[in-house]
DNA sequence: CGCCAGGTGCTGA
DNA sequence: TCAGCACATGGC
């Protein structure tokens, strides 16, 4: 058990807000996975009290994960440009954005494609629990989540009796992309928004919104804006009636918000999915 | 039961 | 470039 001091940190807003699929809140503690170790979490105000199945785990990368590096303040101020926003950082302060792991961040984008939420996270469950490593932390026991090398020779319908549907093949050749060293995911981490993105759309079931969606919460490319049906709903109250495609709204959008876009994106779809009060849904759609 | 879900790929104008 | 359509599956 260690403490990590994580002011600006809501340790509940930023699990449950839909970057990552695989932790879970029990009795007041969020169960999760950092790399191969299970982690056990607890916010008490401003620090972060973790327990680890692996002693090789330490504050740093803590820190680094949940990104408490950040001056999140100051992003927030940049992207404090309208009321909307503005409502969306009252209610979810503390929000951050993740820095996963690229290869999980976009294996799991994959699978949520045209999809839903509990879905997704029973989808991956099964594939981490099928073809992920034994770990166990006092009493919670969990799958680490499968290599590229370990999907990569799977049969089509193995991945289909998972419950993936006609994604089973887009994930199956992406993982060959990565084995194959044709997609060198290694190096994204180092490279532009735009050079990460063109990268990433050359994967089968990968477009634009998978594409920004992993290159912001893998990649940590934050002007990435993922534009999904909640986003078209939340950028209603940019063009209330004038249609848009979604390629206009990301447009505008990074112009709007500036370099770190993807935290104002993050923002508005945990407040468009959880957060706004009944006069706040019915003043723009849904 | 019908509708929806963190869309993508393909086709035809 | 853009609209229209098929696509698997399960929660609600």
């Amino acid at each position: 058990m260690f403490e990590v001091a994580a002011p600006e940190f809501s340790l509940q807003a930023t699990l449950s807000s839909g970057q990552t699929f695989r932790w879970a809140e029990r009795h007041g503690s969020w169960h999760g996975f950092l790399g191969s170790s299970v982690l056990k979490l607890r916010q008490e105000g401003d620090v972060l009290f973790c327990e680890s199945s692996d002693s090789a785990l330490t504050l740093e990368h803590i820190r680094r994960y949940f990104a408490l590096d950040l001056n999140l303040p100051e992003i927030l101020s940049s992207i404090d440009v309208d009321m909307q926003i503005h409502h969306a950082i009252l209610r979810h302060r503390g929000l951050r954005v993740l820095r996963q792991d690229g290869w999980e961040t976009l294996a799991s984008f994959i699978c949520a494609s045209f999809n839903n939420i509990k879905r997704i996270e029973g989808m991956i469950e099964r594939l981490c629990q099928a073809h992920g490593d034994p770990v166990s932390l006092n009493g919670f026991r969990g799958f680490s989540f499968p290599t590229p090398e370990a999907i990569a020779g799977l049969p089509e319908r193995r991945l289909r009796s998972l419950g993936l549907g006609y994604r089973a093949p887009y994930l199956r050749a992406t993982a060959r992309l990565v084995v194959d060293g044709r997609l060198p995911i290694e190096q994204l981490r180092r490279v532009g928004y735009e050079a990460t993105k063109t990268a990433l759309l050359g994967c089968e079931g990968v477009g634009d919104k998978v594409a920004d969606c992993v290159a912001l919460f893998g990649f940590e490319k934050y002007e990435a804006f993922p534009i999904d049906v909640w986003m078209e709903r939340a950028m209603r109250y940019y063009f209330r009636h004038r249609k848009m495609t979604r390629a206009g709204l990301h447009d505008y959008a990074r112009r709007h918000f500036g370099p770190y876009a993807g935290y104002a994106q993050q923002y508005l779809y945990h407040y468009m999915r959880t957060g706004r009060s009944s006069v706040e849904r019915s003043a723009y759609s849904v």
